[in-house]
Order: structure tokens, then C-alpha cells, then sequence
DNA sequence: CCAATAACGGATAATCTTATCCGTTTTAGA
DNA sequence: TCTAAAACGGATAAGATTATCCGTTATTGG
């Protein structure tokens, strides 16, 4: 509905990160990262190299080497990730599709999507990387409860 | 961001049946609504043939044959032509793409953002094919008018 | 009843997205 | 300095989506 499979992975990918690079250096290689996921080892990597070429990665070759964050996850929105993958300002078009639709030439639909639109993008642009880590704690938390307690199979999928 | 491409297709070309067709009967041929705009025939042809079969359109082949509306114009909200395209339910999986995520096993984003997807769905739901009509009167009327004015190529595209 | 016409529906093509593969380059540790 | 290891990057494959084509079927006006 809002993203692309690749955004997604990365999103997933970075949260993974976050919660689990080496403390001390921030640092983790791509096969450490994927394994206990469901995420695509080749094709997650391509999409790290494109999120370091554009800025939100470092990475360095060879022995030791892998991925860190450029910058503070707190500093890291989904707004950016998101725009790193699919382009700049890509959730401006017309919601119906009018043609030539924009803010100086406005069909009325546009006017009453914008509200709506503007809360997406404010969620987009402060919601973080770091709130995206905590989530994924929270989540691996509540699953490991669920299953201690032995309630995983009820409403699992 | 929304909207896949046929859905985009359907909903103006649903739009332009609305606001174009023979007052009397409601009813128009692929051909004619598809001339004057960009919507391409074959394509939108199969989509309407979808759409017939899903029940929102009705059709009849063969000379004096055409599509119209299978109820009023104000009966026929966005959702329903979404859903008729894309699937039901095909709103709610989780923003940030964590595995099995949903209302009974939310992560936290699930939560955050919620109210927004049900902002969204509320417009969906509440849009109908009328109001789309008047937007798209609206547009073109307006079009018009800077055409007589002589801004148009001021601010256009 | 015939011919023109319009939607129908299956086949196919084109394009874009998603995914994988593999040789290359870089780096660090032995 | 050599070797193993890791990201890099180009090529390619696989699949899904988007789009077109064309013969078929149904309908109606003449």
C-alpha cells in the first residue's frame, strides 16, 4: 500500500541493524544480519550499497569490514530511507490520478486528500530509525513471552 | 503511492463516464470516452470489462452497446473500485512491513499508525464516483477558464 | 435475416520490478 | 606478502505488471 518490496526490506534490514550491529563499532556484515530472517541476502545487499551510495550507510570492504549507520538512528527517518529507494518527494501526486494535477492547478479531490497526505508524511518524516528499533524489541519481546506462555499457535498469521 | 496504474485508469475513466455519458440512459461506449483524453482504449477496455464482471459496471455488446453505472453515481465509492482491482482488505498489511503483524500481534508502529490508514480507508469509503464527477467538472471548468484568462502555460505541468 | 458494431476473452508482447549470480576490488589478519 | 573475507557492480534471470492484438460472440438497426 505505501511501500515497495525493497523499501520494505531495507526499513527491516536497518531496524535489524540497529538492534543487533556490534555495540562498541555499530558495525555488521550483511550475512550476520540476514540469518534468523526472512530477508534476502543478495538482493539486501544490493539495496545496502544503494543506501550507502546515498548517504544513510557507510560500509567498507574485505576483512572486518560491513555496514554501519552514517548517522545517529535517531537521526535516520523513514521519510529518508524511503526517498534514498524511490526517489524524491514521491508521494505528491494526485491521489485520484487527474491529470496535471498539483497545488497551483488543484482538482477539488486534491485539496481533500491533502490533509491525509500531510499526516502520512509527518509520520514519515518523524518516525525514526530508533523508534523503528525499539518497535522491533518490543515485538521479538512480546513473541518470546507468547511462546513461554504457550499461546503462539492461537492467533499466529 | 496509493493507486496501482489500472485502478488510476478506472477510477478516471469512470469519472469521465459520470460526467460524459448520455443523460438518459447513462450509457457510453469505450471509443467515445476514451477520445479527448489519454486514457488508453484497450487497456481501460479490459479493466471495464473487470469492473463489469465485479458488478459496479453493467454492459451490452453489439450495436447501440456500451458500459454504465450498475447503481447511482453516489452509491459507488473509491474503496469499491479499489477492491474491485486490487483484492479486498488490501489496506491493512503492516506499514513498516514486520512479519506477521497485525492487529492481534501489533508492533508498536502498527499502532502509531493506525489512525492515519484509518483516515484513509475513511476517505476511501466515503468518496464516491459523484463526487469524483464534480472534481473533475470542477478541473475542467477551471482549466477553461485559464485558457480564456491566457495564464495556462504559466504554471502547467 | 444480414451486416455493422461493440464488448468479450484468450494469446501475446513489452516493460518494469524483483531477485540472483559471479567475477572484481578492497581490506585486514596471519 | 599472501590469503581469506567482505562489499561492489555488472550481467542476467525470473516474475509480475502493464499493455496490445485479434478473432469470437452478442446485439441491434436496416
Amino acid at each position: 500500500m505505501i511501500f515497495t518490496n525493497p523499501t520494505e526490506y531495507a526499513i527491516r534490514g536497518l531496524a535489524e541493524l540497529v538492534c543487533r550491529a556490534d555495540p562498541a563499532s555499530g558495525r555488521m556484515m550483511i550475512d550476520d544480519l540476514v540469518d534468523g530472517t526472512s530477508l534476502p541476502r543478495d538482493f539486501l545487499a544490493k539495496i545496502f550499497q544503494k543506501l550507502a551510495k546515498s548517504g544513510l550507510l557507510s560500509s567498507s570492504k574485505g576483512r572486518g569490514g560491513g555496514f554501519w549507520l552514517a548517522r545517529p538512528a535517531h537521526e535516520i527517518t523513514i521519510m529518508q530511507i524511503y526517498e534514498a529507494l524511490e526517489g524524491p518527494a514521491c508521494s505528491d501526486r494526485c491521489v485520484v490520478g487527474l491529470e496535471k494535477c498539483n497545488d497551483h492547478m488543484p482538482c477539488p479531490q486534491h485539496d481533500l486528500y491533502k490533509p491525509i497526505r500531510q499526516r502520512l508524511k509527518d509520520y514519515l518524516n518523524t518516525t525514526t530509525l530508533a523508534d523503528l528499533a525499539a518497535s522491533l524489541r518490543a515485538k521479538q519481546a512480546w513473541q518470546k513471552m507468547r511462546v513461554m506462555v504457550g499461546t503462539e499457535r492461537i492467533d499466529a498469521q
